[in-house]
DNA sequence: ATTACTATCGTGCGAGTAC
DNA sequence: TGTACTCGCACGATAGTAA
């Protein structure tokens, strides 16, 4: 059985993305219009595609969506409102904190210098913004759509593979940045911003300071 | 084949739901990692349910949703929005006019006046405030959930029947009031607001004003 | 009461193809 | 090029039932 949104949705609906609701796979069917049977294989289908977390108990189960899951829900929601024009715009609110990142690390290798300097128009400044951001408001970069997401390929150099990464442009304050993510392992709960210039001195910024991301929808 | 929802979304990120637009079966099965066999069954499946109208061209066919379709989008976006606590307010914007809606006559049956009373916890004034709203404004009250809309019976009288017809409750400026549409014949042009009090004397309304409909998401 | 197995059945998918 | 038919096949849905 192949994972189904539209069961996904319903089980969002009854709150499992915010933690354990419990559910009857016999009430889940009528409210979809099919079996008993059914509804059970689609939550085992979910189950095994990572998209929930399940627990038996006396009647019936618990389950709570997985932050796949949510993640896929949300950028359905991304979807519908790109169709609707909901208003375009999603901010991503964080405190700026210190500590290296391994953005900084990329912006000295000309193998990603470059890609950026010619896919995103400016050259980055050598260091990176760290910006702290809680679980709820990472989620919300699942809603940037594929096609404003710049890719930065993997190459080759000093004997080793660098891999890709992706660059988000966003605006802090005024100023035109960009997210920049490594490809593997994201969804840490720091973003490292990217931009022509130093931001601290430009934007008079110092740790534990609030900042809104403003991301282009 | 049964009409996909998931199809009428890659739809109207294509724009369907603004006009016609230029689709072939390939590209949009492609899109949509189906065979074009399986794209071309889908889209007859969704004009044989009302969602989309098509006529072929040269090159493919244009196709564009239907209002039918586009409402049934618009509810999934209502859903998903609920799930992320989406503001949760919906406002339709229109003008206020004259002339007679059916809803006055209905007030003065007590068959619905009493139902109305019990139900939304007021006794309505005798006549309706009757709002001029633009298509893509009506459209937003398919948003409205199943749950926050207040049913009233049919009922007999007089030799004849009355059909049911829907309160939904809104607010214009701080004034709580509903708006009534009759079961059937609905999606017209203009909307009939209810109240306790006679709303332009309250508000101070005249022909021609513009006024904001508030609804609870 | 539940979940979820097995077996059967119906339907959607896709290859080939007509237009 | 396109769309969309028929047909074979496989997957999903349901009924029955065990746990």
């Amino acid at each position: 059985v192949r994972p189904d949104i539209g069961t996904l949705k319903s089980l969002a609906l009854r709150g499992a993305h915010r933690g354990y609701v419990h559910v009857s796979t016999g009430e889940l069917g009528a409210e979809m219009g099919v079996s008993q049977q059914t509804a059970s294989n689609r939550l085992v289908a979910l189950a095994a595609a990572g998209l929930i977390k399940r627990r038996r108990s006396q009647r019936g189960q618990d389950l709570a969506l997985t932050k796949a899951g949510i993640s896929l829900l949300r950028k359905e929601l991304a979807d519908y409102q790109r169709v609707f024009g909901g208003s375009g715009v999603i901010t991503i609110k964080g405190t700026v904190s210190s500590g290296l990142g391994e953005g900084q690390y990329y912006l000295n290798k000309p193998g990603y210098k470059d890609q950026i300097k010619s896919k995103l128009g400016f050259a980055p400044y050598k260091g990176t913004l760290n910006v702290a951001v809680s679980e709820p408001e990472m989620a919300k970069l699942d809603m940037v759509p594929q096609d404003s997401r710049i890719r930065l390929d993997s190459f080759r150099a000093d004997g080793r593979t660098y891999g890709e990464a992706e660059c988000i442009p966003v605006s802090l304050g005024k100023v035109r940045c960009a997210i920049i993510l490594p490809k593997r392992s994201h969804h840490e709960s720091v973003l490292e911003i990217i931009a022509a210039e130093h931001l601290r001195t430009k934007l008079g910024l110092a740790d534990g300071d609030a900042v809104e991301i403003a991301v282009e929808g």
